[in-house]
DNA sequence: TACCATAAA
DNA sequence: TACTTTTATGGTA
DNA sequence: GAGCAAAGC
DNA sequence: TACTGCTTTGCTC
């Protein structure tokens, strides 16, 4: 913990250092001074090809910053930053309108779930230091943690940090199994819950607290013993007025803990201010750096660099960063709105590639025969003995038939032309998916055999780190019998019966080199994301096969409104993006300030009045003439 | 012409006068000084609901440009101007590096067109004020505009101007018998010449020059000389190198003129210094009101203003005014791309609602079935008493009949909701179009009877405005056998022969409230617009109907340089426009800047060693591994 | 649409 | 010796 | 996709 | 007394 070991600084950068650290590197249960730890980590990947793709990827975000620090001296030169920052404050005073101290949201996260499951089943393992994976960790007990063990990292890492780590393979039917059970306590406590993760949801429990006449902190401390009792699980809880707050003081005091952030305007903000920007969800390891590159660690810095920000808005989505530093997002709380699962697929590693494309080929095939589910859009993976990953898709205008030939032949074809490759890693996904259980429209008569599994739920996988345990129960490939390379069309339906003979395959594939940088600007997540499950049509863990679980993203609500103007949106998120630009280049701000005074509080009307009649013709009409 | 009507100073606001004035106030032959013209125009109009409309949009311009000026103001605020005039400057220098002299590019366009054609008709009208028009001109002979009396002109306004006006009726046969043969000869100086307006055209006369050895004057006179020999028509061109400036040029020798602009940067720049900026192509009397709130009046002022004009990119659109500035513009002379006609429709005023309605859609039939056109949406088009134009839409996912029943019943569906209203004229249009002339995909065996018509040639109408001058030919509705109210699907066939079950109409009619304004950013039209003909595969000119012309946008061109960065775009404008913000975003100018000083010109590349092979991976790997 | 980067469990 | 798998989103060409 | 503004002939 | 008809484009929701 001194300074003691000057003659191998082993030269690497602070922000490399920290990279190696890895994605996860902010979890719970991790001891606070990290460097030690970064250190080995460091130690134990240098020379590697994987340390040598971390600094490449560091040295790029580097020149990434670079730039960008450049366009801010740039925009700053000799600017006067008062009026810039009047500017902001006035659209902060909008947004703080709009802050929403009456919903209850409740976040629960299963504490090291994996880890909690296995205990379960193997009760030696109490109070020692173990973890779940194959090469690399999926998660580490708390005890674990202590060593600097955690999610993502290398087993050989992890084992440098903690000798004795004991590591356990994957049972994922065990994690689905409890997974389910869970929510299943949570359902009762909000039935729109919004299942955010294989071991995580969001509640609102407003209304069950009225209506059981408890208190938010006697009802989140219910539903964890209820968890407990009923599973011997422990659970973790944050309960705030959004899911941003809920969501990261279900953090705060795990494991099996939970807090209440109070309901106003000075605690919020005053927790706030302290709080690492990359506790918010959303801000990943990049968005962090970017940030701190500009002087922002907090949440408080945020407004200290708001003039900043506003001209570099660009980069950094103004909007967002303002409402999370005043600890405001959204409140909704319901399940997925559009029964649209937009993606499946199977990747496997250590590849020799032909062969290895075959046998995705072949996972991809049962888990869309066993999830019911086909696409338009084939997407091969590939990632190189460097670490770069690439991909290559093709999209066709019918649905791809699930069989491993049909697959395993559209992967050929995107793969070849790019021969020779060493590999690390392949795989195949499927988009622009269809849902061959959902109630088809009654449309032909239509297979009276569904290909397998007939149950109304979809079971989309967990995510495995299962590196070639072959334990997939020997599919004795049967009974499905689907079309040559496709599925018949089913929407569009009309027209002839014979097939077109225009059908020379206008498909496209396509070869982008690959653009520099994109600099994205910070959005808030829809709700959290990564492997998510919604409730109640799904469970995110597949009901047989050994595989980890598949994602889902909430918030997917159909209007919004206007964080600026408070305009109600009939949009999509990309649309509400699109509208805030508009917004703040038309600085509508400044009206909206005005308008706000006259009118405090829900500038949502005239919609009534514009149904069924020319609205603008009467309107102005009236208005006017 | 002296101060000497102060007493009634009509109390009109100069923008007010200057609107009631037209859109064509800035034609050939039109005196200097119009403020006299102008003053008659007002007190002619003064009173009535189309004064008060003009009214009414001149106090929202006026309103707009408060708002911008607001704004400006805001952006400029202790601002220092200098380093963002830099940034600017380094931008110039880079669009300057594009400029193009190579290509000589004209803009042919005769004089008075419509009056020309009757003048060879009536040679008694040599030398008198006459035009041809309805209740409004269409245009007016060069003697009638030494009177203020021009394109667009109340017949009743011009006649006050000029008592002695004599108005012609339309006579659309005869014009586009003309336009054909005047085509015709442009053609044979470059077949590839850009039809951009029943009268006028782009030519490309590069090779034709080198080929026969002549210099560009000689080569137009000659032109010139040929149209007014085979003709007697007079036409003007404009020589210069783009399409910008020739148009501009052809219109500084009107009538029966030529000017060659010097093809050096200089003479350009100076050209530009003191034009007016309503006279570049795009910029109309909104834009122009607009930028002149900025204080910019010519192209020279761009510069003046140029810091504004960056921070204010979002509506004024940067870099096409500061190309403007240079003089810099498309010089591409190419026929249409895509053979896509976009919309049709028929318009009628003085209406009795229903009865009219029903005459648009059977004039609108006549038009689909003699052109051979079908659609996928219907757009209801209505103008109240008040001078109001509102739009009723609806979308099918067939291709609608063209039988004026069927037309006529969709119109209802989108009137009847809106009624009572008191209108001055109703239309109908069909768009999203298909051409059923075109050589179908040799899909089902298909029609072997034609609607009617089997020309291949497509041949749109002109705009007339003939005012109820019920002229058609006694349509005596025979042969045309089409399906109940559409057409068969013939794309994406593909699927069950029978009729899907699920029809019940998922169509949707929506009722917008009429947004404020949009402040759109000035942007360069694709080519000259306005009802343009391409060559070779149309006419602009309807063959039967007594009605006027169609509209057709050039420079409908796959792909193009983006002006900033110099990379070869494969997208359309709305791309490219997509890509220039991106650019200017980025700032990417100052990189622009510093390659361009590397690689002084032609900054593609890399396409070529994209194509077959994964770009991204070898490059990466040579370039840094 | 294709491809990449970012984020998350 | 050795550094995952799965899904989602947003941006650009 | 629907609606509107702007531009041009 | 009395102010066009037709077409395209770009933008927002
Ligand atoms: N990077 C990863 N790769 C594969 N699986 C993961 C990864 N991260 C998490 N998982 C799996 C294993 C975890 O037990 C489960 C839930 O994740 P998460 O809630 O983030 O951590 P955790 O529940 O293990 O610990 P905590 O107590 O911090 O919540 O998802
Ligand atoms: N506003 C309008 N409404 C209807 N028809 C028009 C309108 N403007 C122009 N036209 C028709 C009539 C014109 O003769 C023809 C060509 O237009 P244009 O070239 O702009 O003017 P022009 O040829 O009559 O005179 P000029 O000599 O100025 O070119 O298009
Ligand atoms: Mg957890
Ligand atoms: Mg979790
Ligand atoms: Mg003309
Ligand atoms: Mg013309």
């Amino acid at each position: 913990m001194e300074p003691e070991n000057p003659p191998e600084p082993s030269q690497d950068s602070v922000s490399l250092l920290k990279r190696l650290a890895g994605p996860s590197s902010t979890k719970a249960g991790l001891t606070h001074d990290q460097t030690a730890i970064n250190r080995i980590i460091a130690e134990a990947s240098k020379g590697s090809k994987f340390y040598e793709n971390e600094k490449r990827k560091d040295k790029e975000l580097s020149e990434r910053i670079a730039k960008i620090l450049k366009q801010r001296d740039e925009a700053l030169q000799g600017v006067d930053i008062r009026p810039i920052e009047r500017n902001t404050d006035h659209l902060l005073e909008e947004l703080e309108s709009q802050r929403d101290l009456s919903q209850i949201v409740v976040h629960v996260d299963m504490d090291a779930f994996y880890c909690s499951v296995e205990l379960l089943d193997d009760p030696s393992l109490q109070g020692k230091p173990f973890a779940v994976g194959g090469g690399v960790l999926s998660t580490a007990s708390y005890e674990a943690r202590k060593f600097g063990a955690r999610s993502g990292m290398a087993t050989f890492v992890a084992k440098k940090l903690c000798p004795d780590l004991i590591l356990l393979k994957s049972n994922f039917e065990r994690y689905s199994e409890m997974s389910d059970k869970v929510m299943d306590i949570f359902e009762r406590y909000d039935p729109t819950m919004l299942a955010a993760g294989c071991d995580e949801g969001y509640l609102n429990i407003t209304k069950y607290c009225e209506e059981h006449m408890v208190d938010a902190d006697t009802c989140v401390q219910e539903i964890r013993d209820t968890v407990f009792r009923e599973t011997s699980l422990t659970v973790s809880a944050g309960i705030a007025p959004n899911k941003m707050l809920a969501k990261i003081c279900s953090d705060k005091n795990k494991p099996n803990g939970q807090y209440h952030l109070p309901f106003d305007r000075a605690s919020i903000k005053a927790f706030m201010h302290d709080l690492s920007i990359r506790k918010v969800p959303g801000v990943g390891r990049v968005n962090e750096r970017l940030l701190e590159a500009l002087g922002i660690k907090t949440c408080g810095d945020i407004f200290k660099h708001r003039a900043t920000l506003q001209l570099m808005d660009k980069q950094f989505g103004l909007v967002f960063l303002l409402r999370t530093y005043l600890g405001i997002a959204s409140n909704v709380v319901q399940p997925i709105q559009r029964e649209e699962k937009k993606s499946i697929g199977a990747e496997s590693n250590k590849t020799q590639i032909l062969r290895k494309l075959e046998e995705v080929a072949g996972e991809l095939e049962d888990d869309m025969v066993r999830g019911g589910w086909t696409g338009k859009t084939v997407t091969l993976k590939f990632k190189l003995d460097t670490f770069q990953v690439f991909t290559r898709a093709k999209s066709f205008d019918r649905w791809v038939s699930s069989k491993k030939e049909d697959l395993f032949a559209i992967g050929k074809e995107l793969l070849l032309p790019e021969l020779p490759l060493t590999l690390r890693l392949i795989g195949l996904r499927v988009t622009k998916l269809k849902d061959l259980h959902a109630p088809e429209p009654l449309g032909g008569i239509k297979r009276f055999f569904e290909p397998a599994n007939s149950s109304p739920r979809k079971r989309p996988r967990l995510a495995s780190n299962t590196e070639d345990c072959n334990d997939e129960e020997h599919d004795t490939g049967e009974d499905h019998e689907s079309m040559p390379g496709f599925y018949e069309e089913e929407e569009n339906a009309e027209g002839r019966g014979f097939d077109a003979p225009d059908n020379e395959e206008q498909i496209h594939i396509s070869h982008d080199s690959n653009p520099p940088h994109h600099e994205r600007r910070i959005r808030p997540p829809v709700s959290a994301p990564g492997p998510s499950r919604s409730r109640p049509s799904d469970s995110p863990f597949s009901a047989t096969t050994s595989k980890p679980m598949s994602a889902r993203q909430g918030d997917r609500v159909r209007h919004q409104d206007c964080p600026i103007c408070g305009k109600l949106l009939e949009t999509d998120n990309k649309g509400l993006n699109a509208h805030i630009d508009f917004c703040l280049s038309r600085n509508v701000i400044m009206e909206a300030q005005t308008d706000a005074q006259s009118t405090p509080k829900n500038p949502k009307k005239s919609k009534d009045l514009v149904l069924s009649w020319p609205s603008s013709v009467k309107g102005k009409r009236k208005q006017k003439g």
